[in-house]
DNA sequence: CGCGATATGTCAATAGTGCTGACGTACTTG
DNA sequence: CAAGTACGTCAGCACTATTGACATATCGCG
């Protein structure tokens, strides 16, 4: 596989540093959530939990259906996770003003507790990995992260606001038109 | 929670950009994986069948502990996979010579086309955004990947030849030692 | 040889996550 | 109001992973 090109191809593509990316992200990815999922285990959750309690954090007052599509797993799926977190007091619905079929998820106190605190875990691991790698290893990092991608994340930057259910028109979001 | 420090962090450890950070791992984890899983659904395996076809590819003649400890699962949790995979005729188990309770594992003809099937897909999504991104942003997705990890995997390069069970020392097999 | 440690495999039970199919309710439109 | 669409839930199935308890086979050592 190595020197098709008779040389070393300056790109990485060779097939040692492709497999090199591909176990550094099932290693990298495992280690990233195992902190939390622990936290979560301990609670009775597991890390669909953490899943939906962030993305609601993240974007209070968001619709079932909007967090599916951010999720993008069925509804069923979601139903059985959110009634959960609904059952433990950690998220409320609100029936949807403009659309009464809607339930707007926001996270209680207790909610908003856990998020941080399970987040935590994972933002203090991202810091030190980035102020351990240097600025301008990070850009390079959100670069091929991005290039993975299905569809490519919507810049968060300059967004227009509107009076959408979520403030903002955020990327996250919006993404599931994948 | 931004400008803590009353200025813009030139680290992006930010609230937003780790967040940002968290997200596109969440998100590119999940797009790198779901073709593989696509095909895998269809012949009634699950992601945890590739990653034994995997590894076992990548170190023929690993034992079954040693799998174990690349995976970091219950043995019981692998047992049934890899009988399902050894019942399908993709994984074949010799008795070791040197200590015959082991059963190194080798893949079949059949086991090394489905993994050259699994893996082309996350290759090649994998040289894609190398490509997109450039060499400099390659280096910078390692580092930080890197730096996400548990135990930093050891260099490929000057590893400490051993006379461990594995022809080579791997990076990946001796990382269990976390 | 016999004993303890190691390597592997298996049975049973439990939990979390995801899926499809079948429904029910709420709203929109003709 | 009827038909269609949007939104959400319940039931049942499959895969992954866990813990605990055992059962073999083998190795190393005294």
């Amino acid at each position: 596989m190595s020197g098709i090109k008779g040389g070393v191809n300056p790109l990485f593509l060779r097939e040692e540093d492709l497999r090199q990316g591909i176990e550094l992200l099932f290693f990298a990815y495992r280690d990233f959530t195992a902190e939390a999922d622990a936290i979560l285990a301990d609670m009775g959750f597991g890390r669909a939990h953490h899943r939906v309690i962030y993305f609601v954090g993240r974007h209070p007052g968001i619709s079932v259906s909007e967090l599916l599509g951010i999720l993008k797993i069925t509804k069923q799926s979601l139903s059985r996770v959110l009634s959960h977190l609904v059952a433990e007091g950690l998220i409320v619905q609100h029936q949807g003003t403009r659309d009464r079929r809607q339930r707007l998820l926001h996270l209680t106190e207790q909610g908003q507790a856990l998020e941080r605190r399970l987040t935590e875990c994972q933002r203090e691991r991202v810091a030190r990995a980035y102020r351990a790698a240097g600025a301008s290893a990070v850009e390079g990092f959100r670069k091929v992260l991005g290039g993975l991608l299905d569809s490519p994340l919507p810049r968060p930057g300059p967004a227009a606001t509107d009076g959408a259910p979520l403030a903002e028109p955020d990327p996250l979001t919006t993404r599931r038109s994948a």
